[in-house]
DNA sequence: ACGCCATTTCGCTATACGACGAAACAAGAA
DNA sequence: TTCTTGTTTCGTCGTATAGCGAAATGGCGT
């Protein structure tokens, strides 16, 4: 009981991981889409999400060679439902928030084919084109 | 915004700090009480209590020369309350969480100016004698 | 089978945090 | 004021965690 509680505090006492949970709340994503917005290396995303995931917080889905990402609906963990519902309250006036959900609009855009196959500084060249509006 | 809500989660995602969020709900304590039901460094429960204040989940009162620690009823980060709700759904069922509620009992029942100005093999005396019921 | 590519795991570095003892602080008692 | 004592702050140590690059894994397409 406790040690699920904590791991839902952990999984959360982080800036990046609230700003994932933020973004899956307006559907599923997969990582290179999340990479993108975050602006971090897959390998740190990919940890954040294997962390989510094992809070009960995210769940998966294969698909090809993508994995996306979603809310999870039903977790193990009872305190996972409680604590999206507080994520959700999460105010949209954050200004980290904002730009994520611009930089998420941008990137759905973008076909997950030519956005995953884009060079890292085509990425770059992505996120900063953002940013710069 | 996001800040306050990653304050909020720094400041549960830790096994102490539950715990000692759940002794408050019975109602105030000052730190000696939380030392020896916790077992731990009274300089270890301070830096708990600090940052359970600056995250808006606890207040204080200073009663001569001892501090009471509650819940806080009002606080600045809009987090807190609900937070403070979901730490009360944590089930007692938890060992350890019984097992300071029991502690709670007997400590309660030794009146502050006696256990504060017991010498630490005292207090050792007092827990182990708990502990072993 | 082989290559390709999204994702994960591994190895590593830098920083953050929990724990304690010792010293500093604060407030009542003598 | 001086002493005592509950609490906090400081300094330190050991461990945990975020971040990245490089290598391993797992599917898809050829």
């Amino acid at each position: 009981m406790l040690d699920q509680f904590e791991t839902i505090g952990r999984a959360i006492a982080d800036p990046s991981r609230p700003r994932i949970l933020k973004l899956l709340e307006d559907g599923e994503l997969c990582v290179c889409q999340i990479t993108t917005v975050l602006g971090l290396a897959p390998a740190t995303v990919s940890k954040h999400l294997s962390l989510l995931r094992q809070a009960g917080l995210a769940a998966q889905r294969k698909a090809g060679r993508w994995i996306y990402y979603r809310l999870a609906e039903r977790s193990s963990n009872p305190y996972a439902a409680p604590m999206l519902v507080l994520v959700r309250s999460v105010s949209g006036d954050d200004d980290i928030i904002a730009a994520d959900r611009g930089k998420l609009c941008e990137v759905r855009a973008i076909p997950v084919e030519r956005l995953c196959a884009a060079t890292p500084s085509f990425q770059t060249t992505i996120v900063s084109a953002i940013t710069e509006e």
